[in-house]
DNA sequence: ATGTCCCTTCACAAGGGA
């Protein structure tokens, strides 16, 4: 079973490219985040069309996730519900069994600035977050994939001294993920790759990509169960290539 | 490294977000 998360950054200005992709690779489920589009406007047939079936929680504008998946998706919820609906208004999560495996996708919000209210946003986002996994039924397999926003050593930064403390870097972040993780969850590509350093982000802004000043702020996190069955984890680099390229690239696991 | 890309609207230029 391949599992592959991706931050498209705008799915309608990702249609060609994703749909090459998706031709070409085929992973059994795919997590999307940042489709930026609301439900009634998303693009279906790019799914149908190649036998996937999707579910989708979306917003005007911004933010948006999604699942894909070759078999059917079932017991769909979105957001945190419970005590944390007030983090809901934006469309950052959704949750489905595929093939007996609880999935996730996330898209944790990027705090824009230390000390910032978005990024006291996100800390308070990641810790609804670590609320809603302790709700989780440990009896179940669960992986949680997504756009964490967060860079979580600095062997995940291209240059540690120039992101020191910085958004995306910083320690409060860390540990929010670091607590998060102590439930239980694996960091799949560093348990597969202690002394790796490839990247999954590379800002449009610095044209990072063609000097790979890059971060690994997308990540797949694995409960004990499916961490141990983990044969594979990569970071599909050529999907950044190219004009009509997300910021991010696609992060690849293969359970076996 | 204030350099790009994507979205939206009191829309064809400018602001917000990343």
């Amino acid at each position: 079973m391949r599992l592959v998360t991706w931050n498209l950054n705008s799915i309608r200005a990702r249609t060609d490219k994703l749909r090459g992709w998706l031709e070409a690779e085929r992973p059994d489920v795919l997590l999307l985040q940042e489709t930026k589009v609301e439900d009634a406007g998303f693009p279906h047939a790019l799914f149908t069309d190649l036998g996937y079936q999707v579910v989708i929680h979306g917003q005007k504008s911004y933010n948006g996730v999604a699942i894909a998946a070759l078999t059917t998706p079932t017991d769909v919820t979105i957001g945190f519900g419970a005590s944390d609906a007030a983090l809901d208004e934006q469309a950052r999560l959704i949750a489905a069994t595929v093939d007996g495996v609880r999935v996730v996708s996330v898209y944790v919000p990027n705090g824009q600035a230390v000390g910032t209210d978005k990024y006291e946003y996100k800390l308070a986002w990641l810790a609804a977050l670590r609320r809603w996994i302790d709700r989780h039924d440990r009896a179940q397999p669960l992986v949680i994939g997504g756009d964490w926003n967060i860079a979580p050593d600095d062997r995940d930064v291209h240059d540690p001294k120039r992101w020191a403390g910085k958004v995306l870097c910083s320690e409060p972040e860390r540990a929010a993920l670091r607590e998060l993780m102590a439930w239980g969850l694996t960091d799949v590509y560093r348990a597969q790759h202690p002394d790796g350093r490839a990247y999954s982000w590379w800002d449009y802004r610095t044209i990072a990509f063609f000097k790979d000043q890059g971060l690994r702020i997308d990540h797949f996190l694995a409960d004990a169960t499916i961490a141990a069955r983990v044969t594979t984890c990569a970071i599909d680099r050529e999907a950044r290539k190219g004009r009509d390229a997300s910021d991010h690239a696609p992060v690849s696991i293969t359970i076996a």
